[in-house]
DNA sequence: CCATAGATGCACT
DNA sequence: GTGCATCTATGGC
């Protein structure tokens, strides 16, 4: 049945990514596509703040590729990274402030056949566990990149749902090295869905052949 | 549950 | 050329 919520204006995201993220936590996030309606409960996310946060895909200043986060609140930041996986951000703060909240996980709470599919099968709690997982459960792609997420006509929207009794707990993020001791991560305590974590795991570089 | 390796395209140095 | 805001498969406990 359908999930029922305010949808977020554009002033819910016209603030710090930090004080946005927790706020996103048990809220719910729906896209449709000719494919149908998907919706998912985020359980899990982390901020992004480029001015200072050296984790920031915008911390070295605009490029083409981070040209959305610098951009209007309320629009999708969507990356493609490792070769093979895209992760959805949304844009907080004003334009010209680098600012984003990376939707790690959560749990599918409409749609869970079309996400199943779109997720070759997976079982129920692991659809939207990981920000990857996360784009592919809800069919959210290349093409989705500075869509906006306040505009109806998007496809996209924000559902705020009341807050829940559950605990909001705060730890380093996953996956970055610079910045890791920042606490930006945030979750629903005892949620299923959450992510496992995983500190930054250092490759090690090929070991050369000795010199000889 | 934990740890590791490989896949893979591209933005940026 | 280097290093990813990751996932899956595989193996061990």
């Amino acid at each position: 049945m359908a999930v029922t919520g305010r949808v977020a204006g554009r002033g819910f995201f016209n603030r710090s990514a930090v004080v946005v993220a927790p706020d996103l936590l048990g809220c719910v996030i729906e896209h449709v596509t000719d494919d149908g309606l998907v919706a998912v409960r985020l359980t899990e996310v982390e901020a992004y703040s480029g001015d200072l946060d050296p984790a920031s895909h915008a911390y070295r200043g605009p490029t083409p590729r981070n040209a959305v986060m610098f951009g209007a609140p309320g629009h999708l930041y969507v990356y493609f990274t490792y070769g093979m996986h895209f992760c959805a951000n949304v844009v907080c703060e004003g334009v010209g402030v680098a600012s984003a909240v990376l939707l790690r996980a959560g749990e599918v709470v409409e749609g869970a056949e079309l996400a199943t599919h779109r997720r070759g099968g997976a079982l129920s709690r692991e659809l939207a566990r990981g920000p990857a997982r996360l784009t592919v459960a809800l069919g959210i792609g290349r093409d989705d990149n500075g869509l906006d997420v306040c505009n109806a006509g998007s496809g996209l929207r924000l559902r705020r749902v009341r807050a829940t009794a559950q605990r909001v707990l705060a730890g380093p993020r996953v996956g970055v090295s610079a910045g890791a001791q920042t606490p930006w991560r945030f979750w629903l305590d005892g949620e299923p869905t959450v992510s496992r974590y995983r500190a930054h795991a250092p490759k090690r570089r090929a070991v050369k052949p000795a010199a000889r």
